[in-house]
DNA sequence: GCCGTTTTCGGCCCGACTGTTTTCAGTCG
């Protein structure tokens, strides 16, 4: 059983919960599903090896929590999920994906309408039996029918790469208003999940205004005003479909593309705390919060408060006491008030970054090779590791070309990688067994290496600081073996391998199919390993920790392939590649000039994964580069 | 239901906005 799956059950009892009146029962199971929700080891297998024991070990999870998992792995269901369930007998996720609908409501809404799912509730909102309900009245009538229209219409989530030129878009013209001081798209899209829900903008403005106000209550005034006219700018913006809140300090829209975007405007003084609320992720900031409390501070949207005249009293609440800001208005100044190092927005998952932050390290690099876990480790970790940085790539290692299925010729790739800033691209067009790429065969591809060797001449002579290395995206066969002969392999400069075909072979065969490719000594790159498509295609069944293990014996390099609807690596993997010292690659996977751009999202996803400049090959100028590949 | 650098009992993250209310519950992030 997957952890999503058993996150999910989680998740709906305490939904179900929250429809009774007791308030913390649901909190503590949607903090237990969360917790599951985000752990990269199964759940399952915790509990095969160490038992129940293992399982209340877990943050957030104890005796009775322990105990309906056991149920659940054991026979498939827990009883006191049914019981609930049988209690009020809907479609749980179908109702609160309706924007504006909670567990209160859809309990309203089955014991008086007998309503199970959403296409009896867009019924009932038809025929406007849902005005007539205490509680609702028209207005959340026409609410309910606008989201489900747009449930029926959007998938719900966007591709980040693939949006941020349109958010890029929306913040420069933001940027453009005047009372505008600062502005940041936070939330997710600053930490660079692989796709976003929403788009978190964050603007500070001016409390003071010197120049225009006499008094503290005129500057007020003023900077309310400045509020208001960069909310009404917000929420007229052309590409704005729906309004869902238009307030002083936040709106909340929805696009036309489906996409919700919410602005917030606060004081300059608040900024640092705003953005790290913002930009969270929700588990990094219930955890930031709990350590302010335990230091006798309260931490919000506005700031780190400290009580004036009170010692620091170990959390407990304080009764009309003066609150006394003492960080907030950048990020740094608030980790440093919390005792922590500054944390990269990519690292805040509260998967272990809020512990090292806390010990202070030096900055040096985790101990490789040890095969011990994470949490294991940590008693030894020196602190937060230094991410590899966004300008820190001078290569890329897999560019296809005209040759095959890319839009541009070598040379024009070449130019644009030049633009990129890069120092080596590897043109790895594909091989033969990709028919409808027209991939290159044994003949093919030694009349593109006079073309290479042509151009590699023409830059030198030019003194142009860059070189064109032969490379190749040779197939793996359903076998394992390949679909070019090793004599040509053995003298290309890069060779890459990837699966683009018989996706579902059983684990253990599609397992040792890539292990076959990556044990022989021409093989240096094994391309977009898992071979997802976001939104579109799930990865193939690898057992990823085999295929780790084997790039650390033989000296293969797993790909992170930046390409949008890729990222492949992810996040999840690259942490353990970095964990078992097996370095990787970065590269755009570029059919266009114009594809160049997305290495950054594949770097966000490497900083995603804890990855230092030092675990990725293409970081290193071209010799050093050479020297890290096997051959 | 979970948890403990005061605690095995008594806390539990916090604030904005909306809609339906005459002072607040529900929802969201």
């Amino acid at each position: 059983m997957k952890n999503s799956e058993i996150a999910k059950i989680l998740y709906e009892i305490g939904e179900y919960l929250e429809m009774q009146d007791d308030v913390f029962k649901p909190r503590a199971y949607q903090k237990a599903a969360g917790v599951i929700e985000e752990l990269s080891e199964s759940v399952e297998e915790i509990y095969k090896q160490g038992g129940l024991k293992a399982l209340e070990k877990l943050p957030g999870i104890g005796v009775s929590i322990a105990e309906k998992i056991e149920e659940l792995i054991k026979t498939g269901r827990i009883k006191y999920y049914y019981e609930l369930k049988k209690k009020t007998p809907v479609n749980l996720s179908e109702l609160s994906a309706v924007e504006g609908l909670g567990p209160k409501h859809i309990k309203k809404l089955y014991q008086e309408l007998k309503i199970k799912n959403l296409k009896e509730l867009e019924k009932a909102v038809k025929a406007g039996k849902i005005r007539k309900l205490e509680g609702f009245g028209e207005k959340s009538e026409q609410n309910i029918l606008k989201s489900i229209e747009f449930l029926k219409r959007s998938s719900g989530r966007f591709i980040l790469g693939f949006v941020m030129p349109f958010i890029l878009d929306i913040e420069q013209r933001l940027k453009n208003l005047k009372e505008v001081k600062k502005i940041i798209i936070a939330g997710s899209t600053r930490r660079r999940k692989e796709t976003i829900g929403d788009v978190d903008i964050l603007v500070a403005i001016d409390e003071n205004q010197p120049a225009f106000a006499k008094t503290s209550a005129d500057a007020k005034a003023l900077a309310d005003r400045s509020a208001g006219k960069i909310m009404d700018f917000f929420v007229n913006m052309p590409e704005v479909a729906s309004i869902s809140a238009h307030g002083e300090t936040k709106s909340a829209v929805k696009l036309n593309n489906g996409m919700d975007m919410d602005l917030r405007v606060v004081p300059e003084k608040s900024f640092g705390a705003a953005l790290n609320y913002f930009t969270g992720s929700k588990n990094h900031n219930v955890a930031l919060r709990e350590i302010a409390i335990k230091k006798g501070y309260k931490l919000n949207e506005y700031g780190l408060f400290f009580a004036k005249g009170a010692s620091a009293s170990g959390g407990k609440k304080i009764e009309n006491g003066e609150w006394k800001q003492i960080a907030g208005r950048t990020e740094e100044d608030l980790y440093k008030a919390l005792g922590m190092d500054y944390i990269e927005p990519e690292m805040r998952e509260n998967l272990g970054e809020i512990e090292l932050a806390l010990r202070h390290g030096s900055g040096q690099t985790l101990r490789h090779g040890s095969g011990q876990t994470l949490r294991q480790a940590q008693g030894k970790l020196p602190g937060l590791p230094k991410l590899i940085g966004y300008s820190d790539l001078r290569g890329d290692l897999q560019v296809q070309s005209n040759w095959t299925d890319g839009a541009h010729s070598i040379e024009e790739m070449a130019e644009a990688a030049m633009r990129q800033g890069l120092q080596y691209i590897a043109i790895t067009d594909h091989t033969k067994r990709l028919a409808m790429t027209g991939g290159l065969d044994e003949k093919k591809i030694v009349n593109q290496w006079k073309e290479i060797d042509k151009l590699n001449l023409k830059f030198k002579k030019q003194n142009l600081n860059f070189r064109i290395l032969k490379g190749t995206e040779c197939d793996i066969l359903k076998n394992g073996t390949l679909d070019l002969p090793d004599k040509i392999l053995s003298q290309l400069d890069i060779v890459g391998v990837s699966v683009h075909s018989y996706f579902n072979l059983s684990r253990e065969d599609q397992t040792e199919r890539i292990k076959k490719a990556m044990v022989n000594p021409n093989v240096d790159i094994l391309f977009h390993p898992t071979g997802r498509i976001i939104q579109k295609r799930e990865a193939y069944e690898i057992d990823i920790d085999e295929i780790i293990k084997t790039a650390k014996k033989t000296g293969t390099i797993l790909e992170i392939d930046a390409y949008p609807s890729r990222l492949d690596l992810n996040d999840e993997y690259i942490k353990k590649c970095v964990e078992a010292g097996v370095k990787m690659s970065i590269d755009s996977d570029a059919h266009s000039i114009t594809h160049f751009p997305y290495l950054e999202f594949g770097i966000a996803q490497a900083r995603r994964g804890w990855a230092k400049k030092s675990d990725i090959i293409n970081g290193w100028p071209l010799e050093k580069m050479l020297k890290l590949i096997k051959r």
